[in-house]
DNA sequence: CTTTTTAGTTAAGAAGGCTTAACTTTATAC
DNA sequence: GTATAAAGTTAAGCCTTCTTAACTAAAAAG
C-alpha cells in the first residue's frame, strides 16, 4: 500500500458515516428496550447466525465461558432466548433466539437502517439505481473476502 | 416508504458487512492498546471532529457532564489529550488529542482499514472508479442528513 | 473401566462506567 | 450589581461485566 488513494478514500469516508449512523440508533434501541449492548450483541449473533452452543458465544465475544453463561442465563430469564439440551451432546446446550426476541432484534434493525430511507428521499432515481448496482459490487467483493 | 427496495437492500447489506469488518480490527486494537471501548470512542471523536470542549463529549456520547469529566481526566493522565482553558470563556476547557494520541488513533485506523486494501485488489480498475464515485455521492446525501 | 477432556454452571470478588449531589468558578440576564 | 445560568470538577455509591476458582455431568481416550 503506497498511499491512500481515491478508491480507499471513498471506501473509508462512506464507512465512517454509515458505522457511524448505524450505530447511533441502534445503542438507542438497547437502551430502550432495557438491554446492555453486550446482551444486545449476542441476540443480534443469534438472530444472523441461528441456533449455537455457549461456547460460540463466548468466543466470538472472547469472553469467559462463564461470562457467557451468565449473559445468556440473563436473557433466558428476559424470554429472549432459549436454552435446551443437545440431544446429540447432553453437555451441550442449544441455544437460539425465542419469537419475543426475535421481533425485538427486528425492531432494532428497523430502527438502525431508518436514516437510508432518509437518505434514498435525498437521492434521484437515477442515483439510486447507480449507487445500489455500485454497493452490491462491493458487497460481492467483501463476501469473498470473508470466505479466504 | 412502503417496503426494502433495491436500493435499501443494497444499501443495507454493505453497511451490515463493511461494519462487522471495521469493528473487527477496531476493538482488538482498542484492548490491545489498554483502552475501553468508551475512551477508543473519545479520542476518535477529538481526531476527527478536533478540539472540543467537555459538554460536547457528554451530549455526543450521551453521559453526564461528570462522566465526560472523569474519561478525559483518565485521558489526560494517560498522555493521550491536552486538556486547556478556553481563552474566550475561562469556565469552558479546549480538549484536544496530543501527538502521541494522534498516532495512537491513527493506527488504530489503519487496523481498522486494512481490508479496504485487499477489497481493492479483488476489483477492477474500472470498478473501482464507479463504485468510488457512487460511495462519493452517498456520502455527500449522508452528510447532509447530519446537518438537517 | 478408568482417566482425561469438554461443556456448562455457580459464587465471590475486582474493575470500570455511570449517576446523583454538592461545589467552584465564570459568564449572562435583568 | 445582584441573581441566575452554565462549564466543569470531585466524591460516594450503584450496577454491570468480567474473571478466577471450585464444581457437576457427560463424552472421548487410553
Amino acid at each position: 500500500m503506497t498511499k491512500p488513494d481515491q478508491f480507499t478514500q471513498a471506501v473509508r469516508a462512506w464507512v465512517d458515516i454509515s458505522a457511524q449512523r448505524s450505530m447511533r440508533g441502534w445503542s438507542h434501541h438497547a437502551k430502550a428496550s432495557g438491554l446492555s449492548m453486550p446482551q444486545f450483541s449476542i441476540l443480534m449473533q443469534m438472530y444472523y447466525r441461528g441456533t449455537c452452543g455457549l461456547s460460540e458465544i463466548s468466543e466470538r465475544f472472547e469472553i469467559t465461558s462463564a461470562a457467557a453463561s451468565q449473559h445468556v442465563d440473563n436473557l433466558v430469564q428476559a424470554g429472549l432466548i432459549e436454552r435446551t439440551e443437545d440431544p446429540h451432546d447432553r453437555r451441550a446446550k442449544n441455544i437460539r433466539l425465542s419469537a419475543k426476541g426475535k421481533s425485538m432484534i427486528e425492531k432494532g434493525i428497523g430502527e438502525r437502517y431508518r436514516w437510508i430511507d432518509q437518505l434514498a428521499e435525498g437521492l434521484s432515481e437515477k442515483e439510486r439505481e447507480r449507487t445500489a448496482e455500485a454497493l452490491v459490487v462491493l458487497t460481492e467483493a467483501a463476501r469473498k473476502l470473508d470466505q479466504s
